[in-house]
DNA sequence: TAGATTGTTAATCGATTAACAATC
DNA sequence: TAGATTGTTAATCGATTAACAATC
């Protein structure tokens, strides 16, 4: 594999999106694609697939393309799929709950450990096999696991607090579903945040872009 | 106002950020801010921020920065907050009933009419107060109400087949939280999605590169 | 071999940053 | 008035696209 000297986030973003369109291609029995037609599938230059590949080093074949499943393999790898990285869940809410309960951890290569919440009334109790402890046993837990990543949905208000809790106990990431804008607590552990209401006030732009054309005619 | 040849999705997808930290600084009691200094809270540089809100016009004043209340008005207002969206929810498993429980639609201009099931245990009852009727009544309940966004949970196998009927039915836009790449039935659908399995796989991959460091120490 | 398609460099395009006159 | 900070144009940087030799 090519040393990958600087990999644009713009790269990184499309990276799980060409996992999963491989992964589909393989469920349908695709066994070989051309950068051509993978690009007109997922709405990409054939040139960008290329070149974004050509960060990691080459995976095609010249005058064939790319086998799927091969490529899919790679593109996981790179991903740290197989690394055996392990995740904690902090809050049992409806969404963290749900999460647990729906989300297929395992596939994207994380082994879901625990859960944490200081509702008595859960605490001790398992979640789709997933046991619930108190969080005044986290840094106990950490110090004991490795643990990689902690999904956060706690409340709002307990969000930055709990994400410096985490940190200086030793995560490397937090998956932060919070509506709060994570202060990175330390250089080193990485924020990835899922914003809906991002996503939806976005959409909300879009659409009343549509509106403000409808109202001109 | 400026009128907005053409925003980049850079600069939209900035805006609910910028909006979000505007709303934090109300409440904190912050009156004016200069873009130098909400770019550096939000990691941003000032000369971004200020060529951002060129997109749509001055809203601040020279010498001073920006008013901010009337800074996240107009920004709302940009992003149709005040248009009185509606929206619908198509599935009521753990992620639909989660996020009609927790999401504030109201905060972010949306309002929530109804949701859509198949499962007749759910049909006819209430979650959180909405009213979940049987997927079958979806066409006639568009045709009788304005709904701008159809919040899309179903299962993956369904999703393509409902995404198509919602486009067919009339809505504008879909909110999507399947793990499938909608294809845009018709041009003038958005499809806006939020994939949980990306945005983990980016994270993965992040600690990842870290480790990859660690070990060639 | 001829055709197809990649790997890889060069050209283009767009987004970010810098600069500074305007002005509060 | 002097100082601060915007609005806006110009310069830079980075990402995407184009091109084409290499090669399967």
């Amino acid at each position: 594999m090519k040393r990958n000297t600087k990999v644009s986030t713009a790269v990184i973003r499309r990276l799980p999106r060409y996992y999963r369109h491989l992964s589909e291609l393989q469920e349908s029995g695709v066994v070989r694609i051309s950068s051509g037609a993978l690009g007109k599938s997922m709405g990409l230059t054939a040139s960008q697939i290329r070149q974004d590949l050509f960060c990691f080093g080459g995976f095609g074949q010249q005058g064939y393309g790319y086998k799927v499943d091969l490529l899919k393999e790679e593109i996981g790898e790179i991903l740290g799929i197989s690394r055996g990285h392990t995740l904690i869940v902090l809050g049992t809410g409806n969404l963290g709950r749900a999460i647990i309960q729906n989300f297929r951890f395992s596939a994207n290569g994380f082994d879901l450990l625990a859960a944490f919440d200081i509702d008595p009334r859960v605490v001790g109790t398992r979640i789709a096999g997933v046991p619930v402890r108190h969080t005044d046993e986290l840094e106990a837990f950490i110090a004991g696991n490795r643990v990689d990543v902690a999904l956060l949905t706690v409340p709002i208000a307990a969000a930055q607090r709990m994400g410096d809790r985490l940190a200086a106990a030793g995560v490397r990431g937090i998956w932060n579903f919070t509506n709060y804008e994570l202060a990175c607590a330390r250089q080193d552990v990485i924020v990835e945040s899922v914003h809906f209401s991002d996503s939806l006030l976005a959409l909300s732009y879009m659409i009343s872009q549509q509106e403000g054309v409808e109202e001109e005619l």
